[in-house]
Order: structure tokens, then sequence, then C-alpha cells
DNA sequence: CTGAAAGCGCTTACAG
DNA sequence: CTGAAAGCGCTTACAG
């Protein structure tokens, strides 16, 4: 952990010390090491021996406040530890990468006031663009920064409160068809577990899955539908609620992947057979007995969009906000087709 | 996207036009927004109106220039998509953020050119820190950066030809228990499939398994062992080697997370009944039928330690590189209590 | 309490 | 081909 120092004052070499060592000019160095023109071998092969000598590296914090970017970008999701997350993140990466960016990553826990910390702290280092999963309802604060030149795409949610890009799943024709599913196999009992209904998906979905039910003509027992954070408790008793009552449900529809494992970890501890659709591919899924029946969306696909927007706007693509709809695609594999009871 | 410009020129509002507007020096402004002692409230207001009328943000990438420091650490991973480092990674980040620290991440895909890429680059923007899950096997051209200050600790696997701070897991003693324990259920014939030797952990695991056989007194066929970049096909081959042999295996030690899950896959596609254990514990091992029996780390503690470990050594903490193992724990759920044909 | 000057480590714009 | 000066947006060190 102890080195000993290339030069006489504390921290690294500077171009300074490099141009003093090799007799040249500050000015010099900086064309030697930005490889341009009108240097002669000679004088550049000096230069090139005192870098070594020194053990100097460009400082790229100082360079790019003098260009006036930072060839980085900042990515703000929920929780980086959740797979559907990270895969995001990965494809993110690659964009940026790709693009010669580095990435900056943050999790905001689904707080606003961390989101939003998160969010002007990169804004303060000057990121080049944003890339949002959003916490929060309200991005007004964000209008300044955006005025100010930094590209935002938002990702899985709209933006709140302003007009912004955003890259979203189908999540309401995903949810209907997932739902429309089960009621093909012959159910008309059929339960929905969502999350918080503030949150932009859980509310779409919660639509999706009223849409295909009341376009079946099925009525709905407020028994059956529970839209609160998913706490292993409250899925335990949301289940129980939907199994115990008088009209008892025969299929339950999941409203993402973490309430689907919790939903699977409750029926099978229950010891009940019922139908269950799950919003959400996961790792295994079809491994389990029987596989879990999902309507999968693209996490990667989704990154990969939003990143190519955002350098889309930073090479200096105008217009209005916009807004891009992928896909979701229902995967049979056996939860979804148990029949009624 | 498109701004009203806040100031004459393009760009954002710096200090010095906040100044200007203010009626005031400089410096007064850098008062008001550290919360400097020493200005009348009077004046702190009017710089306080100025800086709300443009819209001003402190721009942290200079400050930080003058300052010498970043409050940015960096973490290069294998891949960001895995779960295993996604959960590394959570855990990396809410210690840096409680140490005031942004994150900057990248994924290597085991390629030690990427990795060295990655932190080279890293370097260059001046991080602080840097955590490391290597790819590469040497890693000396890390040595004129640690010399010039850059903290780094290394994680899963130690550096490779220079002495650093490692936060390791028990590999060897975590596959010896998974293995030892497949012999108690009355297997002797126990296959293996690893990864690439090359790669530390494996060759660590590789041995825990031989020291278990060995030490029970077993013999080992050659076709019992696999050490290759786990693909799909190359998992099938190892599998349907290892049971189609003369003497076929009754029991099988996975590697890692992918290998396991890969393994699994091919297990059930063949309709074998075979014992598993695997190193690395997975989300839904316990919903599978049989429950899959895990040596279970903990990522999320390995990234806590070692990046408690790297903000002490940016808080001045001296001493030689440490080396942090900690410990596996073996969950029984079904797939390693299966008994020998 | 307030400010003018120098400097962090680079690049830009210009001169020789 | 080479370099001296100014500047990116801040903080430090010092003076009044």
């Amino acid at each position: 952990m102890q080195g000993e120092p290339v030069r006489s004052g504390r921290g690294r070499p500077t171009m300074k010390d490099v141009a003093t060592r090799a007799g040249v000019a500050l000015k010099t160095v900086s064309r030697v090491v930005n490889d341009e023109p009108g240097v002669t071998p000679e004088t550049a092969n000096r230069v090139r021996t005192a870098i070594n000598e020194l053990g100097f590296r460009r400082n790229d914090s100082a360079r790019l406040l003098r260009k006036g970017q930072t060839a980085s970008i900042g990515l703000i999701m929920e929780d980086i530890g959740d797979p559907f997350y990270s895969a995001l993140s990965r494809a993110v990466e690659d964009v940026a990468h790709w693009n010669g960016s580095l990435l900056f990553t943050g999790s905001s826990d689904e707080d606003p006031q961390r989101e939003q910390e998160l969010v002007l702290a990169l804004c303060a280092r000057r990121v080049d663009g944003l890339i949002v999963i959003p916490a929060s309802g309200d991005h007004r604060y964000l209008l300044p920064e955006i005025a100010a030149g930094v590209a935002s795409v938002f990702v899985d949610r709209p933006a709140g409160m302003i007009d912004a890009d955003a890259v979203l799943a189908d999540n309401v024709g995903g949810t209907r068809a997932g739902v429309t599913h089960m009621i093909r196999q012959g159910h008309r009992r059929i339960g929905f577990i969502g999350d918080n209904p503030q949150i932009y998906t859980a509310a779409q979905r919660h639509r999706g899955y009223l849409e295909a039910m009341t376009g079946a003509g099925l009525a709905i027992d407020p028994s059956w539908v529970c839209m609160a954070k998913p706490t292993p408790d409250g899925i335990r008793d949301a289940l129980s609620r939907m199994l115990a009552g008088p009209s008892p449900v025969t299929a339950l529809f999941s409203g993402n992947n973490r309430i689907t494992v919790r939903a699977l970890r409750e029926i099978a501890a229950s010891g009940e057979r019922i139908a269950l659709v799950g919003f959400d591919d996961f790792e295994l899924a079809d491994l389990l007995s029987p596989g879990v029946t999902v309507v999968a969306q693209n996490p990667a696909e989704m990154g990969r969009r939003a990143t190519e927007l955002l350098f889309g706007r930073l090479a200096g693509m105008r217009g209005p906000a916009q807004y891009v709809e992928l896909g979701t695609k229902l995967i049979v594999r056996g939860s979804g087709e148990i029949p009624p009871a």
C-alpha cells in the first residue's frame, strides 16, 4: 500500500512534471499524449521516456473539465441487486462502453428522496446523461438540469410531471394477455396481487387485469385484489383472503418477479393448487414443477433501447419526447394452464 | 429537450455568473454555497437569490479537481448482470454511499484485457479507490497506480503477481464440506463440474473436491471431472460422459451458480436421478423439487467487507495487505441427500 | 466581513 | 515544429 513517491511533491506526476523532465513545454507533452501531429519523432521519444520514468497517467477528470463534458452517464434504479435491474444495467453499460462513456450506478430503494439526491449528485458531477428508473412521481426538480443540457431517458416508468423520453413495456397489454390466458383455461375467479398503486407499472398492470376481467364479462370480488407493497406477510394474508372467502379464486396473476416468487413460496407452503401467471420472467421458472407461465418483458432490450436513445440525444438528435413501448411475451410453462378446481 | 439559456453564453451558469448577478466577488459565492462562515445574512441572501434565478448548481467535478480527490470509487466485476455480482454490487454501493462516494461499475466479461482497460480508465478519472473482482492473473499493471495512492481491494479472487488486500470465500473448505456431505450419504463415485482452472475460485474448489475424495480414500476416475468454461454444450457432454462410463457417478458437485443451474437443466432433461450439491446459493433453490442443497457464500457480506476495508485504507489505515476469508454454509434442501442408486 | 490572486491538471487559441 | 498565455469552474491562501 505504501508507494515510493515518483516526484518531489506528494501526489501524482503531471504534464508539467513530464515537461520539465523531458525539457520541453507543457503543450508538447499534451501533443504527445493525445497523438496530435506536429512533434518530431525525437522529441516525442524524449517525452515518452519521461512519461514512463515518472509513471505519468493523464488526469481525465481535468481533461474533461476543460473539454466541457465528462464521458460518463448515470443510471438510477430501484435496486441493482434485483436481477431485473441488473440485467438492464448490463445492457446500459454495454451501450455506454460502446460510446466511450463510463457508468455511474445508484439504487434509490424506491425512495423519491434518495432518487433525487442521487440524480442531483450525478448532475453536479456533470454526467452527460441520465437513465432513470423513477421512484419519484414528480421530476420537476430535473427541469433546470435538462434545460442546462443533461440528456435524460426514463425507463420502465415515465417521468412524473415533465415531458421526457421514456422506454416502457406494454404493461396493460401484457397483463391483459396473461389474465385472458387463464380465462381461456376456464377460470372465472382470478386474483391479482400487485404493488403499491403509486408505482406506474403496478397501476398499469392492475388496469390490464381489470380490462381482461371486464372484457370477459367477469365481476371482481374486492377480496381478490391486493395492491400494496409486497411484503411476505402481506402476500400471505392476501392469498389466504382470496382463498378463504365464499367465492375463492382458482387462479392468480402476480404483478412482478418478486411477487411471483413470494406467491409461489406461499402457494407451495399452503398446499393449494391454483393457476398462476406472473409478470416478468425469471431464471429457473422453467425448472419448477409445474413450470411458471409468465408475461416476459426484456430488461436488456429496455436498457439497450433507452441508452441508445440517450446517446442519440447526446449526438444532437432533436424533436419532441419519444415514448417507446416494448411488447411482452406470454411464455407458457404449466402453472398458467392448471384448470379450475 | 430544448432549454432556454440561463445566461448569455452557452452552458451552465458558474459561480462567476452568480457573483456578477449578486454584485459580489466569486469567493463570496463560494462561501455561501459551502456554508462557510463570515458572510452577512443580507449578502448571503442576495447570493442565494442569484443562485435560484440562474439555476446554478455547483460543478463538483471542478471542485473535486481542486480538492485533489473525486469522492468516487470503481467496481470492476465479471458481469453486473449476474445475480451473484449484482448482490455484491449493491453492498459496495451502500458502503460507498455511506462514505459519501459515488460508484462506477464495469463488467470485464472475464477478459483480462477489458479488465485492465476499465481499471486504468477509472484510474485516469482518479477514482479514490477500486474494488476488483479480477479476470486477469497479473495485476502488475496496477502497481504505479497503487504507488500513486489509488486504494484497491480484491474480492472473490486474490490479485495476481502483486500483494494487495483481498476478501475471499473459503472455497476449499466449502467444497470439501459439500463433497464430504455426499460421501456421508453413501456416494463413492462423485463428479465435479468446475470452470476454467485458470480462474482462482475454480482451481480452489477443484482442490476442495480432491481433498474430500482423497481424504475419504476414494479414487477419482478422470471422466468424472470437467474443468472448462461452462457452456451448456460442455456441461451436457461432461454429464453424459460421467454417466455413461463403466463406473458412472451417482452424485455431482457443481462449481458455481451458473453451472448448477445448467446442470439442473441437463439432469432434468436426461431424466437421471443423481445427487447434486452446488457452490453458491441462488433464488428459488428451495422451491425446486427436490430443493437444491448448496454451499452458500454471502456476496453482500463480501462486498461490504471489501468496501469497508477500502474506506479504511482511504482513511489512512496502514499495514501489510490483509486477507479476509469468509466462511461458507452448507444448506441442506434435498438434492444433496439423494442416496446412491 | 469581503475580495483579488494563484492554482488544481489539463486543452484551446494563438504566436513564433 | 514548439511554446507562452489564457481558461475550464472551482478552492486555497492570503490580504485588507
